[in-house]
DNA sequence: GTCTATACCGTGATAGAC
DNA sequence: GTCTATCACGGTATAGAC
């Protein structure tokens, strides 16, 4: 516990960051509320990452990798444990979202935020094609991959828009807007992952085969 | 054509920080940015909506009611157009859309802006709870009865749940973020609204089923 | 009433001194 | 590695022209 002053200050000043832009976006955000609940200097967050922006990116890249990877590997699991080499829809959706739902329910309430934070790019005309290339691409086009082999005669164009929606419903329960709960009139919650994704799947899954026409 | 520069002046401010705000959200936005877009004076924005809040609340209520009206007309007539008093899926649905789609198609440009202002709106923590309970909450009380009506045996979870998963699908269309356009190699078009609206009907129509239990 | 010019004060980002 | 000084910019109020 001695030499712990470097490197956590600048964790610090991540998780600090990570929360605040979750919630109010790159531009709600001051340097200063960051290193205020960081409770580090203002030019301590300067000095570890450059300028507001490099710090967004910082922030943001953090857990990028770790999360795809994870994803890479439950996508590859899933497509060896299928017997015939073909999955189900359900089993390609499900690889997709499980490290989304692990991360969320992750005792670290930073992946919760990382996750909104995500959705706050995700929504974003601005940062979206900034941020979202460099690394989860990748992974849609894997997704996007094996979507074809389980819906081999469907058109292009109708997997695109299909995912697309799914990306969709997926941003808003990374978003954790509430808006649920108060519709629902506390029947339901943002904060309930497991009734989030258990139906998520099954709601994707029958969208993809009534517009992508019949699986194999 | 004599007596429009009272009026224009406060349309076009309100035209300028609709199209900023739709792509850089609230904080992104200065006023003076906006006053520079509608060639205005900065003072000028203020002496007609007070308060750059006042503003953005002046700029998301303007076509609110418009729409939210035109919306429910819509559902209504559809409601009495069915024939044994119950809808189907796909007409609710239609019904809740439609007034978005045609918006969205409009020659006004405005109506694209205003739409993807609704989007940051609708996922946003801080501005979704502030601005949807007013006007557009109300719709979607409406077209949830109409679900529970077309779905009798489902559960109100499931059903809020579904909601919430096309509400997200429909956020993310009127985003505009482009990444559609990026991940299909140019095959889909952000700004296909067409396209986007045809799928999703049956889409999501077919989630709902999946979810909520056969309809009657 | 509608609009412009300008000034004020607070805050934010950043660089450079320590 | 830390803190302070600076400078630009943002929101808003005010005074007065048209």
């Amino acid at each position: 516990m001695k030499e712990k002053s470097t490197s956590e200050k600048s964790e610090r000043i991540l998780d600090a960051a990570e929360e605040l832009f979750a919630r109010h976006g790159y531009d709600g955000v001051t340097m200063r509320q960051i290193a205020a609940k960081a409770e580090v200097d203002v030019a301590l967050a300067s000095y570890h990452f450059g300028k507001k922006v490099d710090l967004f990116h910082a922030v943001f890249n953090r857990r990028a990798e770790l999360l795809s990877a994870s994803r890479q590997e439950v996508l590859l699991a899933s497509k060896e444990q299928a017997s015939g080499g073909t999955q189900t829809l359900e089993q390609i959706i499900e690889a997709f979202l499980l490290p989304l739902k692990l991360a969320q329910e992750s005792r670290d309430p930073g992946w919760r935020n990382y996750l909104a934070m995500v959705a706050y790019v995700m929504a974003s005309p601005v940062w979206n094609e900034v941020l979202m290339p460099n690394v989860y691409d990748k992974r849609v086009t894997e997704f996007i991959d094996a979507l074809k082999a389980a819906l081999p005669h469907a058109k292009e164009e109708d997997i695109h828009w299909c995912y697309h929606y799914m990306s969709g419903a997926l941003a808003l329960t990374l978003a954790q807007t509430g808006r649920i709960d108060r519709l629902s009139g506390g029947k339901c919650k943002s904060s309930d992952f497991d009734a989030a994704y258990n139906r998520m799947i099954p709601f994707v899954a029958a969208g993809f085969r009534k517009v992508c026409g019949l699986d194999s």
